[in-house]
DNA sequence: ATCCGCTCATGACATTTGTCATCGGGAGTC
DNA sequence: GACTCCCGATGACAAATGTCATGAGCGGAT
């Protein structure tokens, strides 16, 4: 059989590198592109289309679970798996609507990213057990979908009125909504709201 | 001369471990300790007496910075420099004003990092340019200590009792300092005044 | 000795937010 | 058809917040 040949699209440089080297030490893994930013990973991995694309979950451009979408539609047949420094049950989420097979935090090893590459080229799906317990206990958000998209505004300290305007809503249903949000995820205010949803990466 | 003796603290395991592979290569660097958090860093720092320490900014226990400052007595022969991914000016100001010697993010290659590991140890110093004109740009916080304090708490959404509390203020000193804060900031509210505030590294 | 800035406080006032009741329209379900 | 839920809005009221003037004590600088 021939070696898995992998895209590893990450924005550091340093760890880029440093992985290609270690993951082209073990003899079935090949890599055969690397990308720094979300848009330059798409037009590689369309261009080399590669078994497995490694994606970082912050990247320029487009963001790791954008570009695992894209490639669904664009290169059926690739596998992805997304790598990521924050764990936030949200983007967990996110991930696996968008098809992804694979999410891992990057305090795992290249020894152990190495074998989850394989498994996941198998056929199979990874996801870190910790995350995938976090991701659970955090449950589903329970806002509506205007609550979510007034709380992401609220979320960069505009005023009642900017909000408003901005989602073309009146200020009075702006603030129902606040309120409600606030409500349903037991803050205190708008802005404990904003930190709560956050950290279940609910916006 | 012989090899420059590296220690290596990164809470990351993957990209720790891939930097150690590929700075081994390098015949005039040896990687003689690795650490993930920051009290590990400190004490495998005091144990193997490395020639520089290489720091992430973001560990658990302690971060880069807090690590430098403590090896800064305990270990003044060691030069000391950050790594991160995230590069806000304060956090460049406070890495310098604890005597770090190099500063970094992460997006430069492997090969980069070894010349300015080697320039650091030579006694010369680094900081990314990309950085530093951040961090000149953005000065000197116009904040007295209180204000940043008090904008500190109220960072968290706290409302202004539980700041005045806390800070054992009275209400009406919280409101005037978030008030002067958020005026000195230019911004409309105390949300946003925190949002500038953290994006300049001043609180 | 004087001035200035920081700290901490109070009071008053306008504005903004949070909360609640209530309404109508639409979409989906049983 | 009755029911429920989400959307959007209004009005009213209480509470929190923002703003300003003003004052006192303190310490450093000229």
């Amino acid at each position: 059989m021939s070696a898995v040949r992998v895209l590893l699209a990450d924005d550091e440089h340093l760890i880029r590198g440093a992985l290609a080297a270690l993951l082209a030490l073990e003899d079935d893994l090949e890599v055969v592109a690397e990308a720094a930013t979300g848009p330059e990973a798409l037009a590689m991995a369309l261009q080399h289309r590669p078994d497995v694309a490694v994606l970082d979950l912050q990247m320029p451009g487009l963001d790791g679970v954008a570009v695992a979408t894209s490639l669904r539609t664009g290169l059926p047949d690739c596998k992805t798996m997304i790598v990521t420094s924050h764990g936030l049950p949200g983007h967990l989420k996110r991930a696996l609507e968008a098809g992804v097979r694979g999410f891992v935090p990057k305090t795992v090893s290249a020894q152990r990213l190495a074998e989850i590459i394989r498994t996941v080229c198998a056929g199979n799906r990874y996801v870190d057990p910790e995350l995938a317990a976090d991701a659970i206990a955090a449950g589903d958000s329970p806002l509506t979908a205007r609550e979510a998209e007034v709380l992401e505004l609220a979320a960069h300290g505009a005023p009642v009125a900017e909000i408003a305007e901005r989602a073309a809503l009146s200020r009075g249903t702006v603030r129902n909504y606040l309120s409600s949000a606030a409500s349903k995820l037991g803050a205190e205010n708008r802005h404990a709201a904003v930190r709560l949803a956050r950290e279940r990466g609910w916006v």
